[in-house]
DNA sequence: GACGGGGAGTCAACATTGTTGACCGAACTT
DNA sequence: AAGTTCGGTCAACAATGTTGACTCCCCGTC
């Protein structure tokens, strides 16, 4: 009744597709009625599953990142090791990214977007720190590790996506150590 | 011929209109039968003023800032001045920074952002710098400029928000000054 | 075993979007 | 004075997200 074997074929179906196209055209480039032929099915039923379009996006554009790297680094490494996370990083997390911040004209997915920037970049940092500014210190090195994919993915800076990955690393690494430990101790 | 008072008003109040609605509701949200409505005349004008809606949009969203202060700051203060400056921006040019954000899927507007990157953020501090790695520098540092505002305009860090101005400018203008002045140099 | 109900699927329609073409009118040129 | 050019108006087009009416099939109940 519940589920008859094709009924959640399909509504996989219109995930599945829907993920992809979101991520590769962002939600304004993508139709329902693409979602549907990719999908095999209706565009009427794309919606009837999913409530709309925007609902559909929400249920699809989860951003997460691997954080063990960082929950056990030494708190002295700590800066090199989110430097590396975030250079590596590419592939659905890239298009998640984009989708998201390119669609945050739409309240609900901006308000998705501050969510994400809080509980995927602040609050891993957060839990590592301590002391009386241990909150700003954290929002900061998350403005950064957001400028780092701002530059290199939303606004597309040529030439830090050409410059070499080791030296992104090291920079950035450093960048990072500065923010995340109190100064000078 | 080319302009017989009435024509250019009236063009010019399509350009206000839709310079105003952009920066407030972004590209997706405004539409052209609102812009007509906001000057007062006929959608199919708009068109044929501007060619298209997204042509319309590339020709009132100009970011531009104030470069004086970084000009002719001392370079030891470079990094203060710019982290100033940045906190201090508002108005219109938060309304274009994140309209070309947010627009950016349209591949004009993503182009539009990039050219932006490079020549409103990249390109005044690059001429400040010298050194074989001047360009790296340059970049990084408008990396973290735009890791600024998109933290505090496109991601919406409340926290950040409510952090005192003036925090904000000494914690940033520290950042921008190491990144801009050679190492221990 | 027949029957009824509910949910998946299909089709056509709706309002809204950006855009185009046909027509109108006035003003400037010759 | 005639003609051309250009701004303005109106209606229409295709594409979009979304809704409602209808069909069909599977399940549980008499």
């Amino acid at each position: 009744m519940l589920q008859t074997g094709s009924r959640t074929t399909t509504r996989e179906a219109i995930h599945s597709a829907a993920a992809r196209l979101f991520q590769d055209q962002g939600f304004s480039r993508t139709t329902v009625r693409q979602i549907a032929a990719a999908a095999g099915t209706d565009p009427a039923l794309v919606i009837r599953h999913f409530k709309s379009k925007e609902l559909l996006f929400l249920e699809t554009m989860h951003l997460t990142i691997d954080d063990e790297p960082l929950l056990d680094a030494p708190l002295e490494h700590l800066g090199e090791r989110l430097a590396e996370l975030l250079v590596e990083l590419d592939g659905p997390a890239r298009g998640v990214f984009l989708a998201l911040v390119r669609g945050s004209n739409e309240p609900q997915i901006h308000e998705r977007l501050r969510d994400t920037h809080e509980h995927v970049f602040i609050a891993p940092l957060r839990r590592r720190l301590s002391g009386p500014d241990a909150d700003v210190r954290a929002r900061m090195a998350a403005a950064l590790a957001g400028g780092l994919l701002y530059a290199l993915w939303v606004a597309g800076d040529e030439g830090l996506l050409r410059t070499d990955r080791t030296e992104l690393v090291s920079r950035y690494g450093a960048l990072f150590q500065g923010v995340l430990t109190p100064r000078s101790g």
